[in-house]
RNA sequence: GCCCGAGUGGCGGAACUGGUAUACGCGCACGACUUAAAAUCGUGUCUCGCAAGGGAUGUGGGUUCGAUUCCCACCUCGGGCACCA
């Protein structure tokens, strides 16, 4: 009998799979899109966590293969980013060459594991023949007014003299140094993602997303839905609007805040006599606010001196430069009173006079709100318990009656307000794409002609950002020169490039159709691939990519270049693989498990198994090295078992009983249930069935009963997805032709999972006494009857009346005395 | 502070829609095979108790014939957000 080899196997199957095409997708039949991120090739190699959600989706791509879909299941390399180019700022060493390099050695591995990839469609953000592309969906949301350039804040290391991402900066501080940040204010390019925010939050009631998915994308968006009241300010001739989301106590206004770096603060303050000293507490302020970080600092303000008229009746109030004020929501001012914490807080310390209108049920709670002693702010509780202020009307009234209030009155208007901001879009960085403009003296910005796409990164000597702040690519002079494509004078490139989320919002698109020069993807693949069926990724990417991806679909959609409003129609999501200790692994920790030495000692079915039997795939689990060998002998076991089926010197015994039955009832429970627990990503529990089932065929043919061989095979196919390399072994050993992977996925037959007989547990007074079997059929009557007279119940029954008896069919009888 | 998620043997974890808590695996113990070891196979393995029986799913209550599952309060751990009016 030979051994179970899995190097031998695993290499010739992976050989035959790619000299086949196996794997290959086409445009044809009923079709089936299976996604998951493509993976940064980092120079620390794969991660056993991408083995884990890479396994998952390989698996229902292989499942619905043997179902007659025809599978796209692509990959690709998010390639740009930073640690590529931190690396060559360190070492000297092109970023492409790095690139390669890492690619090479994620593809070599990823191989090895034996995914069911088409790697004829393979993709790499950083290829030029990709980044067109980016760079052309980029100047379509410039043509549409999407893509814009504004002053805004980034944050800035003074000691690396650099411009960092936001993922840069941790707790205020410089992921690389550890200084604090500081914010400094640039021109940056930004995408109007505010502009799609509705429909991102309202068009997720048309996807197959986790809850927790939906609703933090639903936090991160940040949609509510308030009033806005418009004001005169006094003596002066303008008008400004308030946002309110909570303005069921608006009677209790009693002064306004504007945020301190408020574009109309300036205009507001102008002639004010302080009007110096206002505008400089004012930037004070925004510097304070970046640099506190996380910690809540008590508010700081100043008055400008102007009021505005209320319109509904509270009189002048005061206009106030708050320190908690932000510019960027609602209108950037707000009308402010006694039911606000910030506010309140506010009010004390500036002493502002406050009039509190809602009152807590409690009596000496409601005196401290009255005496100013408390912030009542709970306006759930939401009627108002108020004493009759305004208009006679306003007492005992709901949230909705107050808005029917103000609108009929035209006192204020219904708004929605939302947290999310516009995106960042640029980096004064080296590796990433080119923005596409040029910057004309004459012209202003032009958009490079499409035909002159891509542009290309051009060769630097250094990579390191520039002192300024600027891209490297500014010092590139025969780079950045150029003609103005519209005037034809002398003009300049931008330098900034892209952030490496915007290869990744349209990947998935790419793969539909991967070599194409004429356009991203032809429509007609587009439309026969769209939208993604299944695509599975990590909850980190949930407010960031996924969210960014959404985005860009939807303006594609609105360009009618794709068919579907949503670009993943279902969205999974893993659980993180820890260390042993449960820490996360890092290579400083020096607590990471090399994949490829598992796949050495172990195999890679073995390695996929174990990871899909760890834990329930949406949890984060912790890596057991001890625990895998229970894996890799469940799969010794299948080998023997699967070689003793062809065991030619074995002789049949001549009286062979019948059929062993139990292995039947067995087989189609587990072709049920990993039927089953692979569309719910429930892999542990169809592997421990699996176990079950072999454990069964062994006993079964240890103890001399007939296994037909069908029923092994099919149990072979329903584990081939989970561990392809074995079963293809064992399959072709068996004298199959075909590969196990086109094979027809078995079915399940009802009838042998319905049992004749049942067993019945039988309680008294719900604790477990006995149990006996009866006919599924038995009626109630009968069973209950039966249940009082079994013996091992008798005694518990003995001196007592029975009050009730509970029957729960084909479980158990309860009775209750 | 706010919003999610989770607490079950020595460990990873099972448990359908409220119906025998601890499936499956790791580990451990004992046994078989072996000169021996490894591998493999078998048996056992929540806890107290000689037993009959009792107690256990973070803690405390509640609903129910019956609760890991539903409700309320609290504790602990993990994750996310950051003055969002």
């Amino acid at each position: 009998m030979k051994n179970y080899d899995h190097k031998k196997i695993e290499k010739k199957w992976q050989t035959e799979w790619e000299k086949k095409n196996l794997y290959k997708a086409k445009e044809k039949g009923k079709k089936f899109y299976s996604l998951i991120e493509f993976p940064y090739p980092s120079g620390a190699g794969l991660h056993v966590g991408h083995i884990r959600s890479n396994t998952a989706m390989d698996i229902v791509s292989r499942k619905r293969r043997m179902e007659g879909y025809n599978v796209l299941f692509p990959i690709g390399w998010d390639a740009f980013g930073l640690p590529t180019e931190n690396y060559a700022i360190k070492t000297g060493v092109h970023p492409i060459k790095v690139t390669k390099q890492n690619t090479d050695a994620f593809r070599k591995q990823l191989k090895e594991i034996g995914f069911s990839f088409d790697w004829s469609r393979e993709v790499d953000t950083t290829d030029p023949k990709y980044y067109k592309w980016t760079q052309w969906i980029f100047l379509q949301f410039y043509k549409k007014g999407l893509a814009y350039k504004a002053k805004t804040y980034i944050n800035w290391c003074p000691k690396d003299k650099i411009g960092l991402a936001n993922e840069e900066v941790v707790d205020g501080k410089c992921e690389r140094c550890g200084t604090d940040t500081e914010k400094r204010e640039k021109e940056q390019w930004m995408l109007a993602i505010t502009k799609y925010a509705d429909r991102l939050d309202k068009d997720l009631d048309l996807v197959d997303y986790p809850d927790r998915v939906k609703l933090s994308q639903r936090n991160w968006i940040g949609k509510s839905e308030g009033m806005l009241f418009t004001a005169p300010v006094k003596d002066m001739d303008l008008e400004i609007e308030t946002f309110s989301a909570h303005f069921e106590a608006f009677c209790a206004d009693t002064f306004v805040v504007i945020a301190p770096d408020h574009p109309l603060l300036q205009t507001l303050v102008s002639g004010v006599k302080n009007e110096k000293e206002i505008l400089l507490t004012a930037k004070k302020m925004v510097q304070d606010r970046s640099k506190a970080g996380f910690e809540q600092k008590e508010p700081t303000g100043i008055f400008t001196g102007k009021y505005i008229v209320d319109p509904v009746g509270n009189g002048n109030l005061p206009i106030w430069v708050a320190s908690y004020a932000l510019a960027d929501y609602g209108t950037g001012i707000v009308k402010c009173s006694a039911h606000d914490v910030r506010d309140f807080a506010f009010a004390k310390k500036y002493n502002i006079p406050l009039k509190p209108v809602l009152f807590p049920e409690d009596k000496d709670l409601a005196k401290k709100v009255l005496n100013l002693e408390l912030c009542f702010s709970d306006m759930q509780k939401g009627i108002l318990k108020a004493p009759n202020i305004f208009a006679g009307r306003i007492a005992g009234e709901t949230r909705e009656e107050i808005i029917k209030y103000l609108e009929e009155k035209g006192l204020a208007e219904k708004r929605s307000s939302y947290k999310i901001r516009d995106w960042v879009f640029s980096r004064q960085r080296y590796w990433g794409e080119p923005i596409p403009i040029i910057h004309c003296e004459h012209c202003g910005m032009v958009p490079v002609p499409e035909k002159d796409l891509p542009i290309v990164l051009p060769k630097v000597k250094s990579y390191q950002p520039t002192d300024t702040g600027e891209s490297p690519l500014a010092n590139i002079k025969e780079w950045v020169n150029v003609k103005c494509p519209k005037c034809k004078m002398s003009a300049k490139r931008e330098t900034d490039t892209m952030p490496n989320w915007a290869g990744s919002s349209w990947y998935y698109l790419r793969y539909m159709d991967s070599k194409n020069t004429k356009s991203f993807a032809d429509s007609k693949k587009i439309k026969y691939w769209s939208p993604v069926d299944w695509y599975n990724g990590g909850m980190e990417h949930t407010t960031l990519h996924l969210l960014y991806s959404r985005f860009w679909h939807k303006f594609l959609y609105d360009l009618k270049l794709v068919p579907t409003i949503e670009p993943y129609k279902k969205r999974t999501s893993h659980g993180m693989i820890l260390a042993e200790d449960g820490v996360k692994m890092s290579k400083s920790i020096g607590n990471t498990v090399n994949p490829a030495d598992i796949v050495r000692l172990y195999g890679a079915d073995t390695l996929r198994l174990y990871e899909m039997f760890m834990g329930p795939f949406e949890d984060a689990v912790n890596w057991n090295t001890n625990s895998i060998i229970g894996s890799r002998r469940f799969l010794e076991k299948v080998w023997r078992v699967g070689v003793s089926f062809n065991d030619k010197k074995k002789k049949k015994d001549p009286s062979s009983p019948k059929n062993s039955l139990s292995v039947e009832k067995v087989l189609h429970k587990t072709i049920k249930k990993v039927s089953e627990d692979i569309e719910n990503m429930r892999f542990n529990t169809a592997v421990s069935n699996m176990m079950i089932f072999i454990s069964e065929i062994e006993k079964a043919l240890g103890s001399g009963e007939a296994v037909p061989k069908e029923s092994f095979k099919k149990f072979l196919q329903v584990l081939s997805p989970f561990a392809p390399h074995i079963t293809e072994e064992l399959w072709n050993i068996f004298g199959e032709k075909k590969s196990i992977h086109i094979s027809k996925w078995p079915k399940w037959s009802e009838k042998m999972l319905e049992e004749n007989e049942v067993k019945i547990v039988i309680q008294v007074n719900g604790k477990v006494r006995g149990e006996m079997y009866i006919g599924i059929e038995e009626d109630e009557e009968s069973v209950k009857a039966k249940a009082t007279k079994e013996n091992s119940v008798l005694k518990y029954l003995e001196g007592n009346v029975v009050k009730r008896i509970i029957y729960v069919k084909g479980r158990l009888v309860n009775i209750v005395c």
